[in-house]
DNA sequence: GATTTCACCGATAGTACTATCGGTGAAAAT
DNA sequence: ATTTTCACCGATAGTACTATCGGTGAAATC
């Protein structure tokens, strides 16, 4: 505005200004509204200048993932940073979910792409999707086994897995259901997450043991 | 092959040609690959005879969402009767999860398009899967009354709806993960599934009684 | 057996998008 | 001050798809 940037600093804000445009017209629209024109219009420049940024659209596609790849990463560090300073089990239990779900709030468009992408076989992001989601149910059963339920032979290791995977859709529906307003009470749906989890983890609990 | 089709004949199969190949390449590609092009050439016909049989692509994707919406009735309503056959609660409580996961593992493309189709904006279908879901889980937590879970409270009858859709999106995360093949044993699905129902509904129990 | 009907065909106009090209002016380098 | 660089522009060739049109032959009707 009054000053004047310098040529790499103008051609920056405009690089980001697709990107943002583009992750809106993605989460508007889905995959199959984001076209050039599109994006250029909403960034304010030419459909051509598109191509001064990014080689083609694969390119852009590419870094839109990696960006909200690097934001995902970024709210799962938290999550787990904090999660690890809950007091005792059962809070950090509650915590397992709580956190997950407050991070969902605060990017709930990562998450509606992610579900989309991972459903759909001509998405971009698909494999993308279904990696991101591989690693954070390994994730969830780690934070579970670190809960003391451990799991010593193959089933009990299948369970843990299944029961993590089933844990984490029940947290994005409730997570969708809070964003479209009819689950006004976060910790409510984080009440319902722990009571899930700990009425399958009886399943193992029974077997190998496991804390209160 | 041997006796040639009066002129209706041929072509009402022309038309379930179309509409096979339709949901074929739905399933395959998703609603992005579905072109006039694909269709016609997969059902051998050409590309301009699939406007004798549709006026346009939107009148075959309401034909689409009728005929899905059709076997998914027909599932469901073969589901509810088997379940109301079990001889006791604990028993039909489980046939509650075990139904479902049957009917999805005969029609995996229905669910796999409708999973698709309910967080995608620009799908045809997206209205028709929120209602769908929306018509499942009611028909869950009513399931969940029946066996003695009653809601008296509006808190409660909200808890009820958050477990089931909670525990709707776990059945479907379960069944993908079966159909992918890596929980090969759909009779552990359903146990996992029960432990989970079982453990959330102990929310319930607490305050408004329930059976054993 | 003559006439009508119509499912299907090939050709094509119209639409939307991708990606490239040469031109322009202001910033940057000399 | 002059030259070079380059982010952006308008124009446009190329591609993929939708939907319409007139023509054709075999089934249906008379």
């Amino acid at each position: 505005m009054s000053t004047s940037l310098s040529r790499s600093e103008a051609k920056d804000l405009t690089r980001r200004k697709l990107i943002r445009a583009a992750l809106a017209i993605l989460d508007e629209e889905g995959e199959a509204g984001l076209t050039t024109v599109k994006i250029a219009k909403a960034a304010g420049i030419a459909q051509s200048s598109f191509y001064v940024h990014f080689k083609d659209m694969r390119h852009l596609l590419r870094v839109l993932a990696e960006e909200g790849g690097e934001r995902l990463r970024g709210s799962m560090r938290e999550a787990r940073r904090r999660a690890r300073e809950s007091p005792d089990d059962l809070e950090r239990h509650r915590d397992t979910f709580r956190i997950p779900l407050e991070a969902i709030c605060r990017h709930p468009e990562l998450l509606r792409i992610q579900l989309r992408a991972r459903h759909d076989p001509s998405s971009s992001f698909r494999d993308f999707a279904t990696q991101k989601a591989a690693a954070y149910r390994e994730h969830h059963a780690a934070d579970l086994a670190a809960l003391g339920y451990t799991a010593d032979d193959e089933r009990d290791r299948r369970r843990l897995e299944m029961i993590a995977e089933a844990v984490d859709a029940a947290t994005n529906a409730l997570a969708m259901g809070h964003l479209e307003g009819r689950y006004p009470d976060l910790e409510e749906c984080a009440d319902i997450l722990t009571a899930l989890s700990r009425g399958a983890l009886r399943l193992l609990r029974s077997t190998s043991g496991g804390p209160a």
